[in-house]
DNA sequence: ATTTACACTAAGTATAAACTCAATGATTTG
DNA sequence: CAAATCATTGAGTTTATACTTAGTGTAAAT
C-alpha cells in the first residue's frame, strides 16, 4: 500500500514528464524548464527534485519514447507482411508521434550525445522487420536486387526529408496525413523490379 | 585609392568572416563569437564593429555560401548532361564544402529563420538542372515515369540522410569521399525504367 | 500530541554568451 | 605639426537559463 506522500510524489513526477513531452512536442528542445514547470503547475525547483538535471529529464523522455515506438513497431510488424502494409504501418506509428519525432530528428544536435543512441535504436528496430520483408520480395524478384541497407536508407531518407521540411511541404496540417500515400506509392514504384 | 585605414578595416572583416566559416565548419553553429575572435586574432568587441550581431554574421556567411554553391552548380550543370555526370558533379560540389554543409542541415534549427530560406534556395537551384535532365530521360523511357519532384526529393533525402548521420556511416573520413559512388549507383538503379 | 521526515516552494546563485562603450593610439586632414 | 578621426580594444553589462537551498506546511512515525 502506497502512502499519500509516495502517491503525490509519483503523480508530480508523471505530471512533469507528460508536460515536458507536450511542451517539447510543441516548442522543440529549446523549451525551458521554466515553461515546463509553469505548464505543469509546479514550482520551478520541483523539476529538480524529480530529475537531477534537464539532461536527465530529456534522457528519460527520449528513451521512453524509443521504448514505446519499439513496442508499437514490434506489435504491428508481426501482422503486416506485405511491403505496402509495412510502410503504411510505419507511417501510422510515426504519425501518432509526429511532432515529437520531428523535433527529435531536426534538433538532434541539441540532445545529449548519450541519448542520440536512442534514435539509432529506433531505426535499427524498424530495419529488422523491414529487411526481413524486403529480402523475401527480392528473392521473389518482386523488388530490385539492390543492397537491402540502401533500400532501407532510401526509405528513411525520403520520409525524414519530408518531416524535416514540414514547414515547406505541409506547414498547417500533419505532414504524414497529407503525404503518406504519395510517399508510399513513389517508394514502391522505385523499388519494384 | 584606398587609405590604409580602409584596407585594414576590410582585411579585418574578411579575416573574421573566413575564420567564422572555418570555426563553424569545425565546431558547428554553437561555436561562440569569443572563439571566432580568438582564432581570428582580434578582440571580442571587434566582431561587433563589423557585424551588428552574431545573427548578421551568420546571415552573411550562409547567404554567401549559398551564392557560391549556386555559381558552382550553374557552371558545372551546363556541361554535364547525363544523369550520372550530374549526380557526380552534385556530390563533388557538396564534397568541397562537406563540413559546413553538414552543420547547415543538421543544425538548421539554430539558424535565424530568415536565413533558412538560403538553404531552400540552394535546393531549388539544383532542382532546376536536375529536373531538366530527368525530364528528358523520362521522355526517352530511360527513367521511370514518377513525378519529378519525388525523384528529386528521393535523391536529396538519401544524401542528406547520409550526411546527417556521418557519425554513423563515416566518422573518421569525409562521408562523400567514401559513399558517393555507392549512393549514385543505388539511385540510378532505382530510377531506371 | 509531539516530533520527525519530506515534498514542494520561491527567491536566489552561477554561468555562459552576446553585446556595449569609454579609452587608446595610429592615421588622416588641414 | 596640431587637431580630428576612427579602427580596435577589453573590461564591463545584460540577459537567459539551469540549478541550489533555506524555509514551510503537511503527512507519517512514535
Amino acid at each position: 500500500m502506497k502512502s499519500k506522500r509516495q502517491l503525490q510524489k509519483e503523480n508530480t513526477k508523471i505530471k512533469i514528464f507528460k508536460t515536458a513531452y507536450n511542451i517539447y512536442s510543441e516548442y522543440g528542445f529549446t523549451a525551458t524548464t521554466a515553461m515546463i514547470a509553469k505548464e505543469a503547475g509546479v514550482s520551478h525547483g520541483t523539476i529538480f527534485v524529480h530529475f537531477s538535471s534537464v539532461n536527465e529529464l530529456l534522457t528519460c523522455l527520449i528513451e521512453s519514447f524509443g521504448d514505446n515506438l519499439a513496442l508499437e513497431i514490434h506489435d504491428l510488424a508481426e501482422k503486416n507482411d506485405s511491403i505496402k502494409k509495412l510502410l503504411e504501418t510505419h507511417l501510422n506509428i510515426l504519425s501518432k508521434h509526429e511532432n515529437f519525432y520531428i523535433h527529435l530528428i531536426s534538433e538532434k544536435s541539441l540532445i545529449p550525445e548519450d541519448v542520440q543512441m536512442a534514435l539509432v535504436n529506433i531505426q535499427s528496430n524498424f530495419a529488422f522487420h523491414f529487411n526481413r520483408i524486403i529480402e523475401r520480395e527480392i528473392q521473389r524478384h518482386a523488388v530490385k536486387s539492390i543492397p537491402i541497407h540502401m533500400i532501407f536508407n532510401t526509405w528513411i531518407g525520403l520520409i525524414h526529408y519530408y518531416l524535416l521540411n514540414k514547414d515547406l511541404f505541409s506547414p498547417d496540417e500533419p505532414l504524414l496525413k497529407r503525404y503518406s500515400s504519395e510517399l508510399i506509392k513513389t517508394f514502391l514504384e522505385l523499388i519494384k523490379d
